[in-house]
DNA sequence: GGACGGTATCTGCAGAGTACACATAGTGTG
DNA sequence: CACACTATGTGTACTCTGCAGATACCGTCC
């Protein structure tokens, strides 16, 4: 079977998987935060279809490469949480990754407007 | 020294490979170009690390899911290019993408300002 | 003529990254 | 005691990407 099997526009508008790592940094400024809490706050920024696994993965090397120190918390609602704090150096990489973003939000804006400006293409 | 080999903060503001599908179709909407070009303008939006085999994959699926059509054409400046214009389908995928981009544009902006409102931040 | 740099397309492949499913377990409610 | 929600984790097949290399046309300079 040669497989084509179309991948489809899948570009539905939710922010792509590689905003997930900064996303994680950005989600932990205002404070230490868990795996499953950080899931509900990234669906909010449009990380829709972000896998909870692929987030405990990313967390991990997160802490691999020293952004985060972790500890087990006790929940009243369920079972023990694993609380992710940023360190210096992960403060730091998050500041990277917003300065990082806005330059990212500059070309997109530049993407967009460059079909908008040639006004022949509003007479299609 | 273990190697942890730290990826870093690779997130130099440049556009994500997910935008590469999206901008290929928007940058094809002025009309037909070919793969070598595409990269010149992609360069101009952003898309800086972008490989030139990954254009010529991406356009040859994109012909495959019939979003834009190719054919050969003669060049002075050196070989024969192969251009690919947009079909009808590609041009309402350009469309679509256009307005997933606005929405990923939004929800950037929600992340970027979620971290500037709470300004007991600025202080820090 | 031959070397070189720019233009142009395409393929091969190892390694990274993902989605999706599954396993496990605590807590409160009917 | 079954069920839903909270919560963390693993296994694996698949896809995607980066990087390097092959091929080739064109104009210029020596």
């Amino acid at each position: 079977m040669t497989t084509v099997d179309t991948p489809e526009v899948v570009f539905d508008g939710s922010l792509p998987r590689a905003f997930l790592r900064p996303a994680l940094h950005i989600a932990l400024i205002p404070g230490p935060s868990h795996g499953y809490d950080l899931l509900m706050q990234l669906r909010g920024f449009g990380l829709a279809s972000v896998d909870l696994g692929g987030i405990y993965r990313s967390l991990r090397v997160m802490e691999r490469d020293g952004a985060v120190t972790s500890e087990w918390e006790a929940s009243d609602l369920g079972p023990p949480r694993r609380v992710y704090e940023l360190s210096d150096a992960g403060v730091e990489a998050a500041d990277a990754y917003l300065r990082g973003l806005r330059t990212t939000r500059m070309h997109l804006d530049d993407l967009l407007t460059s079909v908008l400006t040639p006004n022949e293409l509003l007479t299609r």
